[in-house]
DNA sequence: TTAAAACCTCAAGTTAAGTCGAGGTCAAGG
DNA sequence: CCTTGACCTCGACTTAACTTGAGGTTTTAA
């Protein structure tokens, strides 16, 4: 039988079908994200596996998760056989709190925002969005929230 | 009678009210979100309206407005005399409406997750949150959410 | 008066997530 | 055969938002 659907994808193909760029893969691969392993002349080839992955990565980054992270995630992943759907239930649950979190935290902004609104009193030392650490900073969300460190 | 509520601020006094890092402020300086005077030794003097700027810069940042858009914001404050209760009303009025379409990119973002984490289907072509141009896109949410172009 | 603390400028470094280009190799088709 | 397009590596550049450091000046307090 012909196994044109077994067939490794090289970097070009992989670009195309993920509508990612090809120096965006290379980054990923350097990163550890992805692997693949090299013909005889060289050249990347990939497993399909690579575009499942490349789809996790975009959608994961969308939810504000860094590649730092995810590589982390991807460690936890069997290393000897192909992931399953219960393996990448697992992440993708993972990720639903991370999301959670930061739609509550940027809720709780809005709701101070809309308060702080009617009275103007982002200008004065009273309001509470100045003072993370009274509500906000209890509930995890405080400077932490779009702050590196 | 002695005025010290008046006294102008020296960088070391506003970074330790604001909580910020004094190289912090002269880069919020360069970038023309902030101004001060110089005394005769060349050193900064901030008037207190500074430290009114300095917490609104950091509320706003946690929504996720960048220090260009800030710029621009406080760029439509009046010239000539110091910003009153309106003023930022005004300007908070429109990182609500920012933060809420954030909020509400990362609602549907999460919506879809749950969906997904049901059936494991991210690793699928036919997961909804692999095409953001479906769904997500025709609301504005899509890749434009937390990418830069 | 003098030493330490605070300030000054300017350049360079940092992190994330990539992009861009140079200089060179490989593969596919006419 | 040979040209063109796809690939390769590696280093430099990009943006945002700062930090760090060097080398020098000013202020403050004993």
């Amino acid at each position: 039988m012909s196994a044109p659907l077994q067939r490794e994808l090289s970097v070009g193909e992989v670009a195309q079908r993920s509508g990612l760029a090809v120096s965006a893969i290379h980054f990923y691969e350097a990163k550890g994200l992805i692997v693949s392993r090299r013909n005889a002349g060289n050249q990347r080839r990939f497993a399909r596996e690579v575009l499942r992955r490349l789809a996790i990565i975009k959608v994961a980054q969308r939810t504000g998760i860094s590649l730092g992270e995810l590589r982390e995630a991807f460690a936890t992943l069997p290393e000897h056989r192909a992931p399953n759907a219960a393996d990448w239930r697992r992440l993708s649950a993972g990720w639903r709190e991370t999301l959670d979190e930061r739609i509550r935290c940027l809720s709780q902004l809005r709701d101070q925002l809309d308060h702080c609104i009617g009275c103007g009193c982002l200008s004065l030392a009273e309001c509470p969005l100045r003072n993370p650490g009274d509500e906000l900073g209890e509930q995890g969300c405080g400077a932490r929230l779009l702050e590196p460190e």
